[in-house]
RNA sequence: GCCGGGGUGGCGGAACUGGUAGACGCGGCGGAUUCAAAAUCCGCUCCCUGUAAGGGGGUGGGGGUUCAAAUCCCCCCUCCGGCACCA
């Protein structure tokens, strides 16, 4: 046998598919299918913890253009961004120059894995022919009122020396570099994806059972929805200032004793102006704000404050609540005001013990009693207790009630918070998309006009970061003309968040040339909703949130058709591998276990770690790559191959049809096996289970070693079977097998339909339990009587052993799964 | 604290809707081939017991429902992920 060169098979083969271009889409079908990946930051030298996602897309995508499937299967690169920045500011290369040479690189890397892109679509986001459209999108959105710029105390990274998105601070730190982040005042732009929280929640009803339920319910704890109501307080000195705080347990009124304010809460400097504790309150203000985030949100920390010196006034009670300022209360939640009931919140009670302000109990358990003096705030839904004419109601009616009253008093409604923010998109970094607004001292913030987009980013600019951005420093760039009055005016200076281009590239790939719209819309018409979307979990609350809100901002455009146009989603677990120090790490270059595509390609082929990738273990779970695991690949690839050079000569006269009538005995069995496992892979695709469909694989191929006419045409039709469904799996290698017989290619053949008949037509084992324990089996055809299971049951020695004096109680039959007997 | 997902041989992991637990692979053991080794091929491999047939135990722990539970119900332990001073 001549031995089977991995690395030479592969090169040929992708080489014939680039050039018959097999894996282009069409812009018309009648019935199509559109794979997307997630898009990858071109990093350099990709390695094998990069592409399970992509190998995972592949299979799907070929088994989809096998059953006769137009694919849509793009790829791009996600290029703009902080890394580049960095790598170029350390190398003293253009980040262009940079991000160019890397795509480069991946790209090759990408090719060697032999995944069925249709190169001819891909994108870059760094192009000023894609970046136009982001900017363009920028202007859709201001034009729609959801971009707003706001002056903010926002979260600031001092190493990367810009302002970041909620969604990149992780515990207090810059998601990318760890750096503790600090706190500045600034004027930002912001994306109003607040105004879309209802329908980002709601709408994950339509996701349910087509998104992992790990991302559903992250999103839902990102966007923490909690219903309560608004009440007021009128201040003591001046009736008309109401201060309004957002509370969930409105049944706990009667038990407020006090008003707490957030310090960065603009209605303190109204409060306290000219007062004797403005100098006290200010320096508690100006402390609060010099703590780090994290400390600052600790559940641990003691609660501090102080006295504004001012009072409101309890809507019903008419008491005298005194009002304080605390940096436990944050601002940026409900109104950034908190009423103080310290007989049932933790955190009021604490607060309370500490300012030493009076505690009310007004709710009670439903079946006991409280103490008199409280060791700590009872929390729980109960029975209101001196609480005026709602006394005796249970918590949950008492909430109604109480928001009815202070309905009719003009003091308060029922009000839904949410927890998300607003997208801060403005990064003080040079390699992005530039903000299209122009700021002009007579005409205020003006959009660039669409003919004049898109506002290219210069080439020759000082990138290193200076905490301002980069593009500040080009006159050229910033010098403008106003385009409504015509005078000098300064361009923003700020470039966009990253992920404002990866919110609608997957439309892009539709159209990609399109250099008069953003995209086509009746060439997206036919391939939105894309069907499978496949990537990692960590993107939950970042990229797919903000993917599923721009997709909902377009579909009110009306420029596609879907308000969740990412129908199927699937999270792929990370590779990990054991590292230089023995521990088992997620697989990257700096922890030093990465497995290069370039290397391992080159010594044990693409086939080989897609096998290896795929039947490792179940998709959505994260796994070890090992040596061992590479081998057992390996080895099966090549018993594969043995088979088909073994029994060549039938395979070649043979193809995939057969007439099943003129089969009996063991080939008849061949021909049943054979399409049992040809459905359970295909089957175990459209499920996610790739390694039980290679496992079904093993098995069948078991079964062909060992099967004993390996002359008969059943046994050349098996093996046409397989080799299409290896297909999507070992591409490289079933074209190679393919091509033993035929000139054209594997993927232009067409899925059978399993023929289900023939499925059903097995023998089966039927078990025979008495009391509940195996005592017997039995090989019978379908569909026997009660009557005669119980005849041959009765008659197998080892059953009738345990039944010899006992009493037969019970006997039961689920019929062709199980014989039970129950005795005594 | 709240929410979600897990825990099955030496290892990765199978098991439809409650119906033979451990498919498939890795590793290990035995054999064939070989001067020898690698590779390959065949057989065995959950634990205890038994020459064997068989018997007993067994899916994180405890209880329950059922003829029958990895699977359903209750309680607990533990690991992973998300949110968390969110009012």
């Amino acid at each position: 046998m001549k031995e089977y060169n991995f690395y030479e098979v592969e090169r040929k083969w992708q080489k014939v598919w680039d050039q018959t271009g097999l894996f282009e889409s069409p812009d018309t079908s009648s019935k199509k299918f559109y794979v997307l990946v997630m898009f990858p930051y071109p990093s350099g030298d990709l390695h094998m913890g990069h592409c399970r996602n992509y190998v995972i897309g592949d299979v799907i995508a070929r088994k989809k253009k096998l059953e006769g499937y137009d694919v849509l299967h793009p790829f791009g690169w996600d290029a703009f961004g902080l890394p580049a920045e960095n790598a170029a500011i350390k190398r003293g290369i253009h980040p262009r120059e940079w991000t160019l040479k890397n795509i480069e690189g991946s790209r090759e890397d990408i090719k060697k894995m032999g995944i069925s892109y249709d190169w001819k679509r891909e994108v870059m986001t760094c192009n000023p022919n894609y970046y136009k459209w982001t900017q363009w999108l920028f202007l859709l959105l201001y034009k729609r009122g959801l971009a707003y710029r706001k002056k903010a105390f926002v979260n600031f990274c001092p190493s990367c020396q810009t302002v970041l998105a909620n969604e990149q601070v992780l515990a207090g730190k810059c998601e990318r570099c760890n750096t503790e982040i600090v706190k500045k005042d600034l004027e930002q732009w912001f994306f109003k994806i607040t105004a879309y929280a209802e329908r980002l929640l709601k709408d994950m009803e339509k996701l349910d059972g087509k998104w992992p339920r790990r991302v559903i319910e992250m999103q839902k704890n990102w966007i923490g929805k909690s219903e309560g109501a608004l009440i007021d307080f009128p201040l003591e000195q001046n009736p008309d200032i109401k201060l309004s705080v957002f509370t969930t347990r409105a049944d706990t009124i009667y038990g407020v004793t006090f008003l707490t304010i957030a310090p960065e809460h603009e209605i303190l400097k109204v409060l306290i102006k000219d007062s004797e504790h403005e100098k006290k309150v200010l320096e508690y203000i100006e402390n609060s704000l010099k703590v780090p985030e994290m400390e600052r949100a600790s559940i641990e920390r003691k609660k501090t404050g102080v006295f504004t010196g001012k009072y409101a006034i309890h809507p019903f009670t008419k008491e005298k609540l005194p009002i304080f300022v605390g940096d436990y209360v944050l601002v940026h939640y409900g109104t950034g005001i908190v009423m103080g009931v310290p007989g049932h919140d933790a955190r009021d009670f604490e607060f309370a013990k500490k300012m030493d302000i009076d505690i009310k109990i007004v709710i009670k358990p439903f079946n006991e009693e409280l103490p008199e003096e409280l060791e700590s705030a009872y929390e729980e839904y109960g029975v209101m207790i001196n609480s005026g004419e709602f006394t005796g109601l249970d918590s949950f009616k008492g909430i109604e009630k109480v928001c009815e009253k202070l309905s009719e008093m003009n003091l308060g409604k029922k009000a839904v918070s949410y927890r998300l923010r607003d997208w801060l998109i403005s990064r003080q970094r040079y390699w992005g998309a530039p903000i299209p607004i122009i700021h002009c001292e007579n005409c205020g913030t003006v959009p660039v006009p669409e003919k004049d987009l898109p506002v290219l980013l210069p080439e020759e600019v000082d990138y290193l970061p200076k905490g301002k951005s980069p593009l500040e420093s080009s006159e050229e760039f910033m010098n403008t003309e106003c385009p409504e009055c015509g005078k000098k005016a300064r361009r923003d200076p700020d470039t966009m968040d990253t992920f404002v281009d990866s919110s609608w590239y997957y439309l892009r790939y539709i159209d990609p040339e399109n250099d008069k719209q953003i995209f086509d819309k009746e060439k997206v018409k036919l391939w939105i909703p894309v069907d499978q979307y496949i990537g990692g979990a960590e993107h939950a609350t970042g990229h797919l949130l903000y993917a599923r809100f721009i997709g909902k901002v377009l579909y009110d455009e009306g420029l596609i058709n879907s308000d969740e146009p990412l129908e199927r989603l699937f999270t792929q677990g990370m590779i990990l591998r054991k590292t230089p120090s023995g521990e088992v790490e997620m697989m990257s270059k700096r922890a030093g276990n990465a497995v290069k595509i370039k290397d391992f390609v080159k010594e044990w082929g693409a086939d080989v770690a897609r096998i290896n990738i795929l039947f490792a273990g179940p998709p959505e779970r994260d796994f070890e790559w090992t040596d061992e695991g590479v081998q057992g690949a390996k080895r099966f690839l090549l018993r594969v191959w043995k088979l088909f050079t073994e029994n060549e000569d039938i395979f070649k006269k043979t193809d995939s049809q057969i007439d099943k009538d003129r089969l009996e005995g063991k080939e008849r069995d061949l021909y049943r096996i054979t399409h049992i496992y040809y459905k359970r892979v295909f089957d175990d695709i459209e499920n996610y289970k790739f390694n039980t469909a290679i496992a079904a694989m093993m098995e069948w191929i078991n079964h062909l070693y060992s099967f004993e006419f390996k002359l008969s045409p059943v046994f050349g039709y098996s093996l046409n079977m397989l080799c299409i469904t290896l297909a999507p799996f070992a591409p490289h290698m079933a074209e190679e097998i393919w091509a033993k017989k035929s000139e054209q290619s594997i993927f232009k053949q067409r899925f059978i339909e399993p023929d289900k008949e023939i499925i059903e037509e097995e023998k089966i084992t039927l078990v025979v339990q008495i009391n509940g324990r195996v005592r017997g089996k039995l090989l019978v055809e379908r569909g026997l009587t009660e009557e005669d299971v119980k005849k041959i049951a009765l008659s197998i020695p080892n059953v009738k052993k345990h039944i010899e004096n006992r009493k037969i109680v019970k006997m039961l039959y689920v019929p062709d799964k199980i014989f039970s007997i129950v005795v005594k």
